[in-house]
This record gives C-alpha cells, sequence and structure tokens, in this order.
DNA sequence: TATAAACTGGATAATAATTATCCGGTTTGT
DNA sequence: ACAAACCGGATAATTATTATCCAGTTTATA
C-alpha cells in the first residue's frame, strides 16, 4: 500500500506551472527532464491533470501546459484523484457477511466503517493544503535564493 | 494505492480465534476456509501475525492458532502494521530537492510533511479501534443470532 | 517409538498493478 | 507546407501482491 509516485511528480510539476507567467506554457519534455521522470509516461500523467480541469494544454508548435485554475483552488487532494482515481483505499470484499452467511439486505461491514472514517482523515488534510500554500512554503526565507535560481529556468524554458 | 487483502482476512481471522474458549486453538485451514482466503497464502499471512506477538502458534497434531494478546490489547493498526509493515504511505524521491538542486544539509520536503500528518491521521483512526471493540460490533443484537452459529462452527472446529 | 498432522520458512511461480514506450492522428505557428 | 507540440490507444516492461510447493521441525497418539 504506497502511493504512487506520479502523484508526487504530478505536484511538483504543478508547482513549476505555477511559476509560469500568464499565457505562458511549459513543454512536457521540458517538465518531465526536471523533474526526472520519465517522458512519456509523465505525458500520460499530464493528460491526467488536464482531464481534472486543473491544467491546460495547447497543441501545436509553441505548444505545452499551463494552470488553469488559480493556485488556491487547486487543492494537494484535486491533483491526488485526477491521478489516482477515486477509489477508495479499502474495499471490503465482505468475507464478514460470507462468514455470517447475512442476506442481502442486512449486511453489515464493521471494518469497512473504520476504514472509511481513517479515509475520510486522511483525505481531509489533503485538501486542506493548496498549491498557492505549498508555494508560499517553497518561497519562505530559507530558500528562496534556490526559488530565484528556479524561476530564471523558467523563464529560460517557457514558450511565450 | 490500495490496501492489501491480506490486511482484511486478517482482522476477520483474528476476530474468529477471539471467539475461541482458553487453550483451544483453530487450525489455519480451517481458518482459510471459512474466510475463503487462498490456504497457502493465509499461512503466510498468519505467521506474520504470529511474528508481531498478536498470536501464537501451536505446532504439531492438534495444533493451531489463538490469540496471544487480550482483544483490548489488539489494535487494528496494529494488524495492519503486522501484514502491511510500518513502511509510510508516501515515501518522498527528494524531487524537489533535485530541482531546488540542495545540498544535503538543507533538503526540504514540503510535501512529505504534508503526507506525514495525512497518514498519522490516518493511523489514529487504526489505532482507535481494538478487536474487543470490533467484536463486541458484530455481537450487536442485530447479528447475535448468526454469532450465535458462528460459535458453534467455532466449538465444532477447534481442537482442545 | 513410529507415524500422521500440524506449523516453519525459503524458493519460486502466477497474477495484478504500475510505469514506460511506441505510433499514427490532430492542432497550430512559421 | 512543414515542423513541433499535444492526443490517445495499444502494448511492453517492471514491480508488487498473491499463491504454490517442498523439505524441515514439533507433538499427540496409537
Amino acid at each position: 500500500m504506497q502511493m504512487k509516485t506520479g502523484v508526487e511528480q504530478s505536484v511538483y510539476a504543478v508547482l513549476l506551472l505555477n511559476m509560469l507567467p500568464d499565457k505562458a506554457v511549459l513543454h512536457s519534455e521540458v517538465i518531465s527532464g526536471q523533474i526526472g521522470a520519465s517522458p512519456t509516461y509523465f505525458q500520460k500523467l499530464l493528460r491526467k491533470l488536464v482531464s481534472a480541469d486543473l491544467i491546460t494544454s495547447v497543441p501545436g508548435v509553441k505548444g505545452g501546459f499551463k494552470l488553469k485554475k488559480d493556485p488556491e483552488d487547486i487543492r494537494v487532494y484535486d491533483i491526488y484523484v485526477a491521478i489516482e482515481g477515486q477509489q477508495s483505499l479499502y474495499s471490503p470484499s465482505g468475507i464478514l457477511n460470507d462468514v455470517l452467511e447475512l442476506e442481502y439486505d442486512d449486511r453489515c461491514c464493521v471494518l469497512g466503517e473504520l476504514m472509511k472514517e481513517a479515509e475520510d482523515s486522511w483525505k481531509a488534510v489533503l485538501k486542506r493544503e493548496t498549491i498557492a500554500t505549498l508555494s508560499q512554503q517553497v518561497e519562505s526565507k530559507r530558500f528562496v535564493n534556490h526559488v530565484i535560481d528556479l524561476k530564471k529556468w523558467v523563464e529560460e524554458n517557457m514558450v511565450v
């Protein structure tokens, strides 16, 4: 039980896109190169983010990707769902129902309820943080010099 | 990202073992048969529960498995860790460190902290519930008749 | 005391999920 | 018209999970 690395890569990709000036766009291979992801698979991830309406893609020469929403409106949870889908961490297989030989109309899933609560609690934390708040943390004094370099890199690699 | 079915099977196995009278023991194939799990793989799961000191095994003819601890002292979380190990749901791959070109001594992992908090919150729920409280729920009035049948089954299949 | 029936644990195979690649198609700036 | 990007479906490679097998140890009992 481990989160896909694609989620982490996507979060950082969105953080990068958030450094783009308006109208500018970043080519998918440029992003995957910076993040160290496999270019072709990374495109699939970007595709999912597009489907989830978190980013937009512009095709054609000078095409690329940019944010669709404001960073305040993109929650880490949104990215998680975009990549992993909304299937829950626990899918009750109804063992207890079989063991208790319950009829369909009075099935119980005592473990399922607990797991749902745990998962909701987990999701709540992911819903709290947004790309905006994450960006703030990265841009904190401690890393400000590195972020300046990174923004320079973005400007060198972006397309109008 | 989905919880192993082995965790669910293990929880129900422990619930079954909790119905055993003192000194009695349940053969692993009897349990896996009731739960509907593959016998050989299920033994591996039981083995992990033994290693985690949640249950004990007695070898030899008339051998089997029984609880090692009181049901109040077995948390769902303990079973989860026994089966899945204590690796966290999120293992930071240090992308941001690479992106920011940080030196070893001032690495940050802004996403890692968030994920850790989310995971702790998830685990807290699993730590709250024990086999004792789960058993209570199953034995609630609603299912009391079925539980009586189940206990009958346990007595028929247990070994002194 | 020999035997059968259980657990032990390591090697290995089968299955499923994740990650990665390829390629023919569409869009768009030059 | 062409090159450079995205699109999306098929497919392969890799990894994680589930499942099996087998030779070893323990123990009740005949």
